[in-house]
DNA sequence: TTGTGTTTTACGACCTCC
DNA sequence: GGAGGTCGTAAAACACAA
């Protein structure tokens, strides 16, 4: 089993699983509310995309985690199994293609719940069938291959991402613990878990670049699949960073938008 | 079907912080 | 020194036009 395997590695990789405690102090540098409205992420209908955040920059971070609820089962112990079998009773068809066409561009707003589930759940999507690509995962994860061996690389389930996109919705930067929960029940590695995050913040900035060329005024259109950005969510979604990023400040990237 | 571009996992190098 | 951050990159998985 593929997820075996990088367990394997993790394992070895932290012997003892002292990191594992999720006793630990909790540093939760990141603190930031949930967040929420950015690229696809719209999650409130009537979310408030307007203004400056008070005191950070983080005033429109969206709707608490229980909002999520409508994405689907939360975490259960039933996903690594589900992954194992390959099919999963209560597993919601998901893809970041899919999820990010639940929100269509420039909506500046939520479907209601319900749409979302109905939406969620149909197999209508131009994509292929979420539970075809499951079963291809399961198909790979029989080969044998391990990273350590040749390239391998595994491809999550629609519940797995489900799940990771939420917490990220939440925050961008997982606690220890919450890195340690959620490994947990989506049976993944830790490592994994700390790595989708940063290829899932990396993804971000790069849309976000992509977003501040095109406020540049040679990118031309705004209009993207992914929507219209205002300058406040663009710089306050680039600097959710603990560091920052190239040592700028949110306001100093806000500037440089709006100045366009 | 195939070629090509994009996205998704995963890693290494390097840096900062505690 | 260890953990976790970004950045750059490799390669598998995927989407899609020709």
């Amino acid at each position: 089993m593929h997820v075996n395997s990088l367990l394997d590695k993790e394992n070895s990789m932290y012997p003892g699983s002292a990191r594992a405690n999720n006793n630990l102090p909790v540093q939760n540098f990141v603190s930031t509310p949930p967040y929420s409205d950015y690229m696809g992420y719209h999650h409130v209908p009537t979310l408030d995309t307007h203004g400056q955040p008070a005191g950070a920059w983080g005033s429109h971070y969206g709707p608490q985690r229980e909002d999520w609820n409508a994405y689907g089962p939360g975490p259960s112990s039933t996903v690594a199994a589900a992954q194992i079998n390959g099919s999963s009773p209560g597993q919601v068809s998901y893809s970041s293609a899919d999820y990010s066409s639940l929100h269509p561009a420039g909506s500046g707003g939520l479907p209601p719940v319900d749409t979302i589930n109905a939406q969620q759940i149909s197999p209508s999507s131009q994509r292929h069938s979420s539970y075809e690509w499951m079963r291809k995962t399961v198909q790979a994860n029989t080969t044998g291959k391990t990273r350590t061996k040749e390239k391998y690389r595994v491809v999550y389930t629609d519940h797995q991402r489900l799940e990771l996109e939420k917490e990220f919705h939440c925050n961008r930067y997982i606690t220890i613990r919450r890195k340690s929960e959620l490994a947990a029940n989506l049976g993944l590695s830790e490592r994994q878990v700390k790595i989708w995050f940063q290829n899932r913040r990396a993804k971000e900035r790069k849309i976000i670049k992509k977003k501040i060329s095109q406020f540049d005024g040679s990118g031309g259109s705004a209009q993207s699949d992914t929507g219209s950005l205002s300058p406040n969510e663009i710089s306050s979604s680039l600097f959710q960073s603990p560091h920052g990023i190239n040592g700028l400040q949110p306001n100093d990237i806000h500037q440089v938008i709006v100045s366009e």
